[in-house]
DNA sequence: CATAACCGCATACACTGTTCGCAATAATCT
DNA sequence: AGATTATTGCGAACAGTGTATGCGGTTATG
């Protein structure tokens, strides 16, 4: 009988390789860069939970479901959200000392997501493939190009960073995100926190933890993400250095 | 007047500082661990978006709004899920040899998640404070406290290590999550994405990706993922190892 | 010039998280 | 003991969501 084993039926073209607009009908009024930058404007300002079909299209004047004329499905809308917000940046490019370079590309990549939050939780289990994405891709792998390393090799040390950089910022972000997320200010939920670590130590249980919690000195600097990430950064890229052989 | 600057009132205490029962009213007919296991069932056969109150509600025989007296939000049923979910699992105890407890808890780590993959994305932005995720951290502390490091440094390395097998974990189930969720087989799914990887080579941008793709021999293999894993985890403890001192 | 493809959109549907109010219950205070 | 008070379970209702369907007007192709 073969391999027909697959019940569903087709799979949807994902939206890049869908054309704008069709060749007979009307004029479209707008375009997906146009949809995609309210909805950028409205998760910046208010976070992607505001973001709502209705309110996009209401921000722009449209009807509801005039959206689906641009987009089969809302998960569409943040893949135009991902792929423009990353637009907004040039990829750096290379100089050649690609430790340097794949430093670059990491800070790079860490000052996009930080200027939209939004960016660090959305592509979470969705790869992002939108020719603005693929170009960084393409950059960060011309770094290390330079080293003839097998391009396994080359797969493995990328994979690695860019896999760090998306975990670090997560964290970072994940302060800030839920103190806003729960409506408090810094300050305030700041204090909360604290109150808990207090119980954390006093109950006695985690040691180890306990005894990171009291004597680091990181946690209550103010750069201490700024810290943490050059700190992880020359981790990996000493990490790299030793096994490129 | 002095600092009441904060213009939002009380932080609701997250739900590891309220008690599980009131010491006043009749006797609770569930516990927050039954909705937790049940939830947990549900995501588990049919993915985290399955998971509704009204879903959850009805699988355990209550009203719906009953969840109301054990949570005080959909969020705390996730914090609830995941801290049960790491519960599941002991931490694995250190050996001594810090390299390999390390390597251990990696490896417990993505095994964890792997086996209920919406633990990939839900914590995305929210810390997770559960006494089980603190016991976790924990013994993540506790194998590199064999070494006199300063605090500092072993709260670089513990995060460092952590947030990239969270980064590797959530590349690794991206493929098959968005296959789930986008309704179809995962050979439907490779083939469509194979011919996008064709079209990318195809059109001359990207030159080093298509080498990447063209040359890479580790994106065909089937244990791609463990390699990839494994040679990020070997990347990130020689770092670690050349960086201590 | 008929036909077919496409745009914009109003209506409707099934579902979501959450609020409110009320009867029943159990511990506490007088 | 009896009155008080905090809590539990839950039905009803609300504001909001993503999306399917169908219809009239618009544009290009045969």
């Amino acid at each position: 009988m073969g391999d027909d084993a697959s019940p569903q039926g087709e799979v949807r073209p994902m939206i890049w390789l869908r054309p704008e607009r069709g060749a007979r009908g009307p004029r479209p009024a707008h375009s997906r860069a146009d949809f995609a930058a309210v909805a950028i404007r409205v998760a910046d300002a208010e976070g992607i939970e505001a973001v709502s079909l209705r309110r996009v299209a209401g921000e722009m004047g449209t009807g509801t479901t005039t959206l689906y004329r641009y987009i089969a499905t809302k998960d569409e809308l943040f893949d135009l959200m991902i792929d423009s917000a990353i637009g907004e940046r040039e990829p750096p490019s290379p100089t050649g000392d690609w430790q340097a370079d794949l430093r670059a590309v990491a800070y790079a990549h860490r000052a996009m997501v930080l200027s939209h939050p939004w960016l660090a939780t959305l592509p979470a289990t969705r790869p992002t493939l939108g020719p603005n994405s693929l170009a960084w891709l393409d950059a960060a792998y011309a770094t290390v190009d330079v080293l003839d390393l097998d391009a396994d090799e080359v797969l493995a040390q990328v994979g690695t960073l860019l896999t760090f950089v998306r975990g670090h910022v997560l964290d970072e972000l994940a302060e800030q995100e839920t103190a806003r997320r729960s409506g408090v200010d810094m300050p305030t939920w700041l204090a909360a926190q604290a109150q808990y670590g207090e119980l954390i130590i006093g109950s006695g249980d985690y040691p180890h933890l306990s005894r990171i919690m009291i004597e680091a000195e990181t946690p209550h600097a103010d750069d201490r993400y700024e810290r943490a990430f050059r700190r992880g950064l020359d981790h990996i890229l000493t990490g790299l250095a030793h096994s490129g052989r």
